[in-house]
DNA sequence: TCTGGTGATATTGTATTACAAGTTTAAGCA
DNA sequence: TGCTTAAACTTGTAATACAATATCACCAGA
């Protein structure tokens, strides 16, 4: 079956990105290097200012590089939740992505049990049990927030940046909207219930009992795959 | 403590990237949808042609737009790996990205196995099988391919697309960079071990057993493991 | 030599005008 | 109604212009 090749020439724009891709690959430059000027890419790229301008906001807009008026481009320390920038508005409006936000978030925890269970310093013992005090006497909206902190406390324990930028999207995203109605009910005992299952992933973590680790992390996570499906 | 406010002062095309994101989710544009024309966002958000042209250049290269010749710019069906998109290139040149791609793709494995072992349908299953057999007389080339392929197999399982967004970043990216060199030697036996643990996983699906598709993917991870630290 | 000021130069951000090439729409006609 | 043709619209690209500010080279003075 022969498929239709889409014959849409490259635009000037598209041809600049690539060149400008080229140029910093090839270039070596690190982040906090300067980009040569505008000007200068014009002659390089035989193009004219308006698509090196546009090349140029296309690496703005995934975080590559970063501008400052009348000193020039930069490159930038990419940050772990680059990735998902920008992103957010728009998986909101799918029906879809809150189930799948939620497996993710199940999948990630238990698969990071093996890690955090060997991995945990005694400090982020400490922080997680600090998060999960106060939460005992917390509000309806306060204990959301620390709910949400006490995971993404666990989420960065591995110390991957490919984690914590998960966070965004995991936590903040997913309880905010989906969830935000029916997590936090008037529900007087609720407190309580989220703070006896923490309790038991820190013991589970303070006797590095990975299995013990699981069972609270599943029994955590159930009520949410049931009203997911 | 004061924190120095950054004074930056926003621009007009930070504004118009706002403006074009509220105008889209207000208007409640859906894929497939038209914008509207260059000139009327000009009239709209005051600012000129160019300035909305960068605009729209940030949602085109998020992907949320795609704008062809002549003919407008219209909402963009997202797709699961629009996310990481542009970045590949920078994050092979972090030497820690290995180190943390080969975590989250042990991390994800492992969390995957609840998930996989209840809903594996049997087309999957021989899917996975297919591509097992195939491997056990492949070439050096050859072989790495068909190990993604059954790793991807194994993440599009669960039919989630943040997973399936992930399949770049942790295999073609991680199998063709760094473990190019230490993962395909001239090991004839190599087929034979990859072949042996990826049947013992086919099994464990096979018999919904969740504890030995663990080990199997423990051990099957292991090796990386070692070598990344 | 070091400091501070000063003017020239470089640089980005933004607007305007212009046009090519192709798409869409509208008008007019059979 | 259906078809043809012209008009209007739309994006991609270039060139020019200028404001505002950062940077740099230079020079004077202590």
């Amino acid at each position: 079956m022969a498929v239709i090749e889409s014959v849409k020439r490259e635009t000037a724009t598209e041809a600049a990105i690539r060149g400008l891709e080229k140029y910093i690959i090839q270039a070596g430059l690190q982040p906090g290097s300067r980009l040569m000027s505008e000007n200068d890419l014009c002659q390089k790229l035989q193009v004219s200012r308006i698509v090196v301008r546009e090349a140029m906001q296309h690496f703005k807009s995934l975080g590559i590089i970063d501008s400052s008026p009348k000193r020039g481009a930069f490159i930038r320390q990419l940050h772990p939740e680059d990735p998902y920038r920008g992103y957010i508005p728009y998986m909101m409006r799918d029906p879809a992505a809150a189930r799948e936000i939620a497996q993710m978030r199940a999948i990630i925890e238990r698969g990071m049990i093996q890690e955090i269970v060997e991995k945990i310093t005694p400090e982020q013992l400490a922080e997680l049990e600090e998060i999960n005090n106060k939460l005992l006497k917390a509000t309806s909206k306060r204990r959301m927030e620390l709910d949400i902190a006490f995971h993404s406390a666990l989420l960065s324990i591995p110390g991957n940046r490919l984690l914590t930028g998960l966070r965004t999207l995991l936590y903040d995203f997913f309880q905010s909207t989906r969830m935000a109605g029916k997590y936090a009910p008037f529900n007087p005992d609720g407190n309580r219930k989220v703070y006896d299952e923490h309790q038991t992933m820190i013991q589970a973590l303070r006797q590095k009992d990975a299995a013990l680790l699981r069972s609270a992390i599943d029994a955590h996570i159930k009520e949410y795959r049931n009203e997911e499906l």
